[in-house]
DNA sequence: ATTCAATTCAAACAAACGTTTGAGTCAATG
DNA sequence: CATTGACTCAAACGTTTGTTTGAATTGAAT
């Protein structure tokens, strides 16, 4: 048994062309593709290597198992994605210096963000946010731990940052709205091309454009659900 | 072969004791069950009957295949909910005599009875609901297929009511952001367990509380969401 | 009592699953 | 030139998948 896996994130010892992917990276690409249309259950590891061109144990070999391929692949985007979300709102914080920061301004650094980056093709385009969308509500016990790990910490900050934002709103209330915003976005995200059509907009049309009339859709959306008026069951008032 | 499958709806020919379900009602309610758990391709034939206590062979002998037994499970369902939701909204309309309709009625009609579906056993309670939610964003061809039969006319409905409702609103941004209710309820509903741990409620707490505290803090989400200002980029106006 | 259709059952089916094996290829190193 | 380590490959591993089979069982009607 070979315990010890290849490095994960070194450009391999020798030197490749430049023009092919190398397998890992080939790999990768095939997984998040394919685990975003058919999800976890429905995406075989021949599916990935038939589409990455790349033999059956390679999976294996690179990544010890399927289970470790499904994590790569979402390490790679989440990883970039999280590292955004907090320089942004490091940068929102510094340039208040104290003072409350718009709570618009907080849901775009989140938000925003994330949408922002399916029209970023070196950060999978609207393919991870698909695949990242419809995976927030499929419950697979080992992709929620992942998901859990790399979120909760962003999530928490985000947290404290809008409730100090709205200090008239309860504390629970704005978790709550924070995960219907969540939903909203995961499931506009992982429908946005039938979204689409459903709109009337042309089918075809390049996903960038859709992403695009969904961000300034979406976000007004979300504020609007996030200041709305307090349910007539208030919160009943209790700290923590 | 048998072509001719079981009749679906009769009380079965012979009489049975009512204290415990025919085998093809264990099978609809322990696939419920573990659909909404484990997902479509994560639910195995065997995990069903063995829940159920059946036979292997009943799912193919009742159902002609795990597929039919899966739309059985939604069809017993959705034919319910989308009668009473357009039985409440015609009484809405009846009720208005050609006014217009307030949308927290139409939203109330339409994403509050799916809601106070978690709580009524009859009809699956909050395991179904944990079962629609998480079929929303799972892109299955079959699944998506009987989703949209059953709901197409239905949404085609309420969308019309919507756009009556609020005359000043374009009709494209009616639709999206009903599109988007669609997606903050379906991600609530199912993961409305993991929602109330985050909430700081105790964990534990049975789920029909869990559903009561949900709808009316969702309620007014999506009603604030639905009456957003309008996003700066504006629909251009077309027609249809 | 016997017939008959409905239902259940244990066993087996081929196909697909994730993973492992061991030989083979290839380029760089000594 | 021989050796080494990284990588690829075809083939096979043992499980699990959905479905099928044909004989048993059941309960009411003849």
């Amino acid at each position: 048994m070979n315990l010890s896996l290849p490095s994960t994130s070194l450009p391999s010892t020798s030197l490749r062309a430049a023009s092919e992917a190398a397998t890992a990276e080939r790999l990768l690409n095939a997984a998040e593709q394919l685990l975003a249309v058919h999800g976890l259950e429905g995406t075989s590891v021949r599916m990935i290597t038939a589409q990455a061109r790349a033999n059956i144990a390679s999976v294996t070999y690179h990544f010890g198992s399927k289970e470790g391929l499904v994590q790569a692949v979402f390490r790679r985007r989440l990883d970039w994605l999280n590292t955004e979300r907090l320089r942004t709102l490091d940068a929102l914080e510094r340039a208040a210096s104290g003072a409350p920061i718009k709570p618009s301004k907080i849901v775009d650094a989140f938000f925003g963000t994330l949408l922002r980056m399916g029209q970023n093709p070196d950060q999978g385009g609207p393919v991870f946010l698909q695949l990242l969308g419809r995976t927030m509500t499929e419950p697979s016990k080992f992709i929620d731990t992942l998901l859990a790990q790399e979120h909760e910490a962003v999530i928490k900050r985000f947290k404290r940052a809008l409730i100090q934002s709205l200090p008239q709103v309860p504390k629970a209330e704005i978790v709550w709205r924070f995960h219907f915003m969540l939903g909203a976005t995961a499931y506009a995200i992982a429908g946005a091309d039938q979204l689409a059509v459903i709109a009337g907009l042309r089918a075809k049309a390049n996903a960038e454009k859709q992403i695009e009339q969904l961000q300034a859709r979406l976000m007004s959306f979300l504020l609007g659900g996030l200041r709305a008026p307090l349910p007539l069951t208030p919160t009943p008032e209790r700290e923590s």
